[in-house]
DNA sequence: TTGCGGCCT
DNA sequence: GCCTAAGGCCGCAAC
């Protein structure tokens, strides 16, 4: 029989730094608590004990502190982050039904010590799982060691036995106490001989055994030079080392193995615990089985005893929405959109287009007139949808997607099931696991959905509540929530691509390609795939030798500055680049964009507004965010984003949006005096970083000072800066030292930001968004330094996007208000285009314009610049 | 699914 | 001495 214990304290400890920090919803870290778990089921699926139990340290003062006051007092205390997880810990532990083992006055050590040798006495086998080196002295032919190390990131246990022991100290396991007596430990603060290192204390115990022998043999002539007298010297504190060292035996706990066999966990409370910390993966790897979900009153409440829910007929369902008005109901909507489970707290009820029949649309009409609060989960597909079923769209008052996003941006998902487990700890019954119980489909899909829509009516007021702790109250209801409505239209209107001009310029594309590849399979020599980084590695670096610069984890690098440095190395390299760019337009842009036009011509994107960690929208599907336009080639694409017939385009963008964000956020009185001056800033800021007057500023000035600009708000280093503009990093810190001198507004901000996001674990934009940092106190240097560059950047790019979203939200409403037919199709972070009758062109121009300048008011003026023109390229 | 490369602000 | 700019999406190759 084998038992395992483990040293509760020491492998949470290698648990903690070992896992990255991470919190649930209320505050506690986990990250802990979830390394334990793994380490100790990999522990558990090596050594496949019979028995497992745990020993814990306690607070207060042990035997050894009353021997010596000096024992440990050096120790670093526990971090909170740590402590807070400690008694979760227990909790899961308990709940595992696995003994945890620990004594006042005595440490865990002296636990696992005794624990072992009544394990020997029983004729049990022991194995000690722990990070601490000093319970090796505990290894004999009974008893073994796995001892856990936490190496960049990965957790591995090696298994001391006596003859693993001898072969890496060269002595038996216990005298590793003598060791330790010799030499001392500065962590424990156990003081050992004073000049007594790890190779002369190793050096002693070969040639004498044991500290006694070394001291039965302490003659002048047996120890060399001082050696004598630094053992004469430390002799009491050897002898007191050896002491504390020594692990004792005899703890008094009432233990005997078998108290220990495994036993089958408390499924139910450790299912709680798991969601209580997220650990939604455990809870499918210990196969604990959910809690029946609550079972709400259904309609006809009476009536239907059975788990699925009926759909009233149009009669009943109008007589029901009539009732509503006033009220707040939840409503969740199916892909197909011919479902809506909606849940007024009384009733949970399904409106289906088939029990409806004619009256679906009336029933919308009535649902979202305006007069009942709808709380939903995705607002902007919902409004979509409406949108694109003619029908209204009113009264949408929370969302819990965007309540979840404003409240933790970096999450990135927000699933309704998933929420539901974080914030009311409960496990939504999924539409699958309805079918396993034997559901039929339809009624399976609908129970799901409709608990869906009850789970929106109960995550409000805990997502509100936290919204308001947070401070993001009028970020939700004055900002996102209206926006979606806004998003929604631009959606549904699309914009229309010239679809034969596409694939005539496909066509043209396609002929170049051909002849790249042709005299790239040439020069090569060979036929090869001119896509595959890997094949065209080895073509460039082996077959024509050429010198290989980077290199990726998976092989040569053969990205553009690799290729830019090899241009004239070999004649392919320029039409490998060439094939790249063209290969490119043709892939993404003509061929892509061909596919995603629908059959009116138009291309409609999804612009999710849940995505990105700094507030930004993104677009998919197909992103119209990256059109090209850097290269004249590139830019011909935007030639067939068109108005439709007797419209134009009206292209507005803010100039310089987010250094004049910074300029106002750090209170930087040269910068925002510099934007006053009205004049080109690049310019400005290369006339003060150089010091030369604003007229002989030259274009290699001005170059280098926007490149300043950018890396500014990048949270610049110099070497990337360096890189980028081509000077040494000697001259590159030379711009930045005199920048943030001339700019020291800027840079005292920067230092702000860091050191309040530091503090905080946040950082804010001037709206109040949040960007959640906890790797500002990694301890690793690159980990830390990428989130001080985020903490800087996240304020700046953060408050651009809020403004942006304000301004989308006065055009919309401004062009509403003049009657006007315009409307917003596309947004690209820092513009806006809007396709309008060619007779409103001029005065949608000017109302664009004035209305970004006017979203908000800052101490410098915000402008932006809006064109006219035929095509998204004219127009720009 | 992951890695690379490349397009945008 | 670390190895270096923020935020995205997507196509292709290769596993």
């Amino acid at each position: 029989m084998k038992l395992m214990i483990l040293d509760g304290n020491s492998v949470i400890n290698r648990a903690f730094f070992g896992v990255r920090l991470l919190s649930t919803n209320d505050g506690l870290f986990t990250n802990a608590i979830f390394g334990f778990l793994n380490i100790l089921e990999r522990m558990r699926t090596q050594e496949k004990p019979d028995a497992l139990c745990v020993a814990f340290d306690l607070h207060g003062p042990t035997f050894r502190h009353l021997r010596y006051d000096g024992y440990k007092a050096t120790r670093h205390p526990m971090p909170e982050e740590l402590a807070m997880q400690m008694p979760v810990m227990k909790d899961v532990l308990k709940a595992m039904n696995i003994p945890i083992y620990a004594v006042q006055g005595w440490e865990a050590d002296d636990v696992i010590g005794t624990v072992a040798r009544r394990c020997g006495a029983e004729g049990w086998d022991c194995v000690i799982v722990t990070g601490d080196r000093d319970s090796l002295q505990l290894v004999n032919e009974h008893v073994s060691v796995k001892l856990v190390v936490t190496k960049g990131g990965q957790t591995n246990a090696t298994l001391y036995t006596p003859e693993v022991f001898e072969a890496e100290y060269g002595f038996e396991p216990n005298r590793l106490i003598d060791l330790k007596a010799l030499m001392g430990d500065s962590s424990d603060n156990i003081p050992g001989v004073a000049g007594v290192g790890p190779k002369t204390a190793t050096e002693l115990l070969l040639k004498y055994k044991t500290l006694d022998g070394v001291y039965e043999n302490l003659t002048r002539e047996n120890m060399k030079g001082k050696l004598y007298d630094k053992l004469e010297a430390g002799k009491d504190n050897a002898y007191l080392s050896y002491e504390l060292a020594t692990i004792r035996l005899d703890a008094p706990i009432a233990f005997t193995p078998s108290d220990a066999l495994i036993r089958e966990p408390d499924k139910r409370a450790l299912y709680e615990l798991f969601l209580r910390l997220n650990f939604v993966k455990l809870i499918d790897k210990y196969n604990l089985r959910a809690p029946e979900p609550e079972q709400l009153p259904l309609v006809p409440s009476e009536a239907d005893e059975s788990a699925t829910v009926s759909a009233p007929d149009a009669a009943r369902a109008m007589q029901w929405l009539d009732s509503l008005a006033g009220k707040t109901v939840a409503v969740r909507a199916d892909a197909g959109f011919e479902t809506l489970a909606v849940d007024d707290r009384a009733h949970r009820v399904l409106l289906t287009k088939t029990a409806l029949g004619g009256g679906w649309g009336a029933a919308l009409n009535k649902l979202f007139s305006g007069k009942i609060h709808i709380l939903t989960h995705g607002a902007k597909e919902l409004i979509r949808k409406l949108i694109e079923g003619g029908n209204a769209c009113e009264g949408v008052v929370f969302d819990t997607e965007l309540a979840a996003y404003l409240i933790d941006a970096a999450r990135g998902k927000y699933e309704l099931p998933r929420l539901a487990a974080d914030w009311l700890h409960i496990q939504l019954p999924a539409e699958k696991e309805l079918r396993e119980k034997g559901a039929d489909p339809v009624h399976a899909a609908q129970a799901a959905l409709a608990s869906e829509a009850s789970a929106i009516l109960a995550l409000r007021p805990e997502l509100e509540a936290e919204l308001k702790k947070q401070g993001l109250e009028k970020l939700l209801y004055e900002m996102e929530l209206p926006l979606c409505r806004v998003l929604a239209e631009m959606e549904v209107a699309g914009v229309l691509v010239d679809a034969d001009a596409l694939h005539r310029f496909g066509d043209i594309l396609r002929a170049r390609i051909a002849a790249c590849e042709a005299e790239i399979y040439r020069i090569a020599g060979t036929k090869f795939n001119i896509n595959s980084p890997k094949q065209l590695g080895e073509i460039l670096f082996e077959r024509l030798q050429l010198p290989a610069g980077k290199k990726t984890k998976t092989g040569y690098s053969t990205n553009v500055e690799v290729l830019e440095r090899l241009k004239s190395a070999n004649p392919i390299i320029p039409v490998i680049m060439t094939f790249r760019t063209l290969t490119k337009l043709q892939a993404t842009y003509a061929d892509g964009l061909l596919k995603a036009i629908d059959p009116d011509g138009r291309v409609r994107t999804t612009f999710q507004n849940t995505v990105t960690s700094t507030g930004r929208l993104s677009s998919t599907d197909p992103n119209l965010q990256n059109i090209p336009v850097r290269t004249d080639l590139g830019a011909e694409i935007r030639k067939m984003f068109v108005p439709q017939p007797g419209w134009v385009f009206v292209d507005a963008d803010y100039s310089q949006i987010e250094l004049r964000v910074l300029s106002c956020m750090a209170d930087d009185e040269s910068m925002q005096e510099a934007f006053r001056s009205g004049e080109d800033i690049h310019r400005v800021t290369a006339s003060q970083v150089f010091g030369v007057p604003f007229d002989d500023v030259t274009p290699q000035m001005r170059r280098s000072a926007k490149a300043v600009n950018f890396g500014i708000v990048y949270g610049i280093s110099e070497f990337s800066l360096a890189e980028d503009i081509g000077v040494s990093r000697q001259e590159a810190k030379n711009y930045i030292d005199s920048y943030l001198r001339k700019y020291h507004g800027v840079r005292d901000f920067m230092k702000a930001v860091v050191e309040n996001g530091t503090k905080d674990g946040y950082v804010s934009t001037l709206y109040g968004r949040r960007r959640y940092l906890p790797d500002l106190r990694d301890s690793k240097y690159m980990v830390r330094e990428a989130a001080r560059r985020m903490a800087m950047n996240a304020p700046i790019q953060g408050t651009a996007a809020d403004i942006i979203k304000l301004a989308m939200l006065r055009v919309r409403e401004a062009l509403a208000r003049d009657g006007l037919q315009a409307r917003l199709v596309l947004q690209v972070h820092d513009e806006l285009i809007v396709e309008c009758p060619e007779s409103e062109a001029e005065t949608v121009r000017k109302l664009v314009a004035e209305q970004m300048e006017h979203a908000v008011s800052l101490p410098v003026p915000l402008t932006a610049e809006a064109k006219i023109g035929r095509s998204w390229y004219e127009a720009k």
